[in-house]
DNA sequence: AATGAATGAGCTTTCATTCAT
DNA sequence: TATGAATGAAAGCTCATTCAT
């Protein structure tokens, strides 16, 4: 009784996403370098061999895992796709952020970790970079609906303020409570907009 | 007849600072795990065993590196070492820690590259754990005398939003000018604090 | 479709074996240290990667080389394991000993070399201390049931000549042919213990 | 005031045999091939360029060494060469090798691993083979004389036996104690000689 | 689809030896 | 005579990747 087609494909699916989550995991304990092929296989439970039968190199994988990571941050952005940040929207999106690493700490490590490394970083910014501009422009265009008397500067300071806050939450957890640090941040933003 | 004691000593430190130097620009440039040692002494000019007598291990070249770095962040804190932090002494360390980065941008782009590297992080936590957690205490105690009414929250935004601008300024100085970033994050520090 | 269970269990055990012959030749002939792991390898006919996925590591080979030897001596020591050494159990040790020489000649020419080499007879005594000490003392106990008048004495020149005619049997077997020296020994041996 | 020729030529001397003693230290201690050089000078209190002004190689080292103990047993024998070894100059022999160990250990476990290497034996068997076969052959003429019905297996199991006893004398003193064992092998070894 | 034996390039590290001074 | 910086070949070992089965 062989198998449908489908249920084939449901199969290599599942099996990807096995190996996917496995390296994940290991990437981020021991960092991408540092963790081997086998590794990653004996985890995930399958041969090194299948292993290369989805993933063309061990480079690949990671790229996979960041593509994902990318892609779901910028679900939380500007959710009606109207190019324009409401005051509701630029809140979901903060908080939403903090939401995202509390869901898969895991990952936003390996994340930060990656996106720190400057010959990664490059390929990266040349894949996301357009979508990363565009969210610029979106979050200016806010500030100044908001008042701002200095929008330019107001996007530096709130921008790092949020990776800075994100980044703190993700290495150290046990100082920097997530929910805590999210009702912080996300009023500081409100009051960093320098009206008068 | 041999070269005097004094000869020798000025050779062996130029020739080590030209291999500490080589090394930073390729640790920042590639990473430290994608980099060789065969690399880094191409680079400074000299052989791989030349390397290993003046250093007992890459290890030990990255140690050394982060060493010098990690002394010369904290030379700007607290000038008078009374363990005391006064506002003057706050802005100076904020603003400092702008100009250090100014001054040697390859090797803090190291730095931060390095600290979100799991593997790493935490033998440097080890050895430099303690002191940061002293400085920390410190601003705590700073930001309550400025009538903080939640201390603890207000330095967990503050830390957050410095580290977050040092982060920025490091890895995209394009979008990010130093100077306009020092002042408005240095006022923002002040008017973070929630006096009401 | 892959290998059954049985066929990579095959492969494993006759490619060890394999490398082990190899390398029992080479040390024995060129002694440990100057032995690369290139040449075991090359001489097996597998490349050092595949040497390493055997063993953990050069010094991992040569302890299996040891423990297989080792192993080997004392099967023919107290055939019926009761603890006490009988006028045929003792001649028959003596004799096995040589004739185990003869078999393996190779071996035992590595194995003397080994000993003698300070660096790594400390560990092979930790290893094999204990059972080595148990034998000195079921032989004194042989030597008094003899009615030796200095049981310990005897039990020195004994143990003595028995190493020493090994060892010449290994070292110069063209000079010391091994069938004569193993009658001359054990009539030697009962000749020396002094009952009068 | 410069030195005279000979007082140089004294100091030469002495720092050859500085060089010397360190090494064999060295190499008893650790093993020939973990030694370094650097060691070896290190402990001399010379520089590595020096001790290769007195010596052309690591090897170089070792050979003098052995030539300087092989040259030191056979003083020993045949005390007043005139090529027939009288009963005294045999117990002699004998007695004298252990006090040679009892003298200087280092030397002779050295010697006794060195030996053992396969590879350097044979080049010392082309050096020194010669007089150790005259010596053999002034043994079997010694045991005829003493009225042996077997001169070659008496010849045999005697130089087993001393051979084996200075081996264990050297390598675990702890257990065999180097006067008890000198007097039992010397005994030994007369009564070891078949005369009836 | 699946296995793991096998490869080989490249890594970190060591060290005997040389040589400018 | 004396120094030690400098070299370079070779060591032990790792691991991404391939491929016969």
């Amino acid at each position: 009784m062989p198998r449908s087609q489908k249920q084939y494909k449901e199969i290599r699916k599942q099996k990807k996403q096995l190996i996917l989550d496995s390296a994940l995991e290991l990437f981020a304990e021991n960092g991408f370098h540092s963790t081997s092929m086998s590794k990653v296989a004996q985890k995930a439970g399958v041969s090194k061999g299948l292993a290369y039968n989805y993933f063309e190199s061990k480079q690949d994988i990671l790229d996979e895992i960041i593509k994902t990571g990318f892609d779901s941050i910028y679900s939380n952005f500007d959710l009606n796709h109207d190019g324009i940040l409401t005051r509701e929207e630029f809140e979901h999106f903060i908080r939403n952020s903090f939401k995202a690493i509390g869901k898969n700490r895991k990952f936003w490590k390996l994340y930060s970790a990656i996106i720190m490394q400057s010959d990664i970083a490059e390929s990266m910014m040349e894949k996301y970079g357009d979508r990363s501009q565009i969210i610029m422009q979106m979050l200016n265009q806010f500030i100044k609906t908001m008042g701002s008397k200095d929008p330019e500067g107001d996007l530096m300071v709130i921008s790092s303020l949020v990776k800075g806050s994100l980044l703190v939450v993700i290495s150290a957890p046990e100082f920097f409570p997530l929910k805590q640090l999210e009702d912080k941040v996300t009023e500081a933003c409100f009051r960093l907009i320098t009206t008068k």
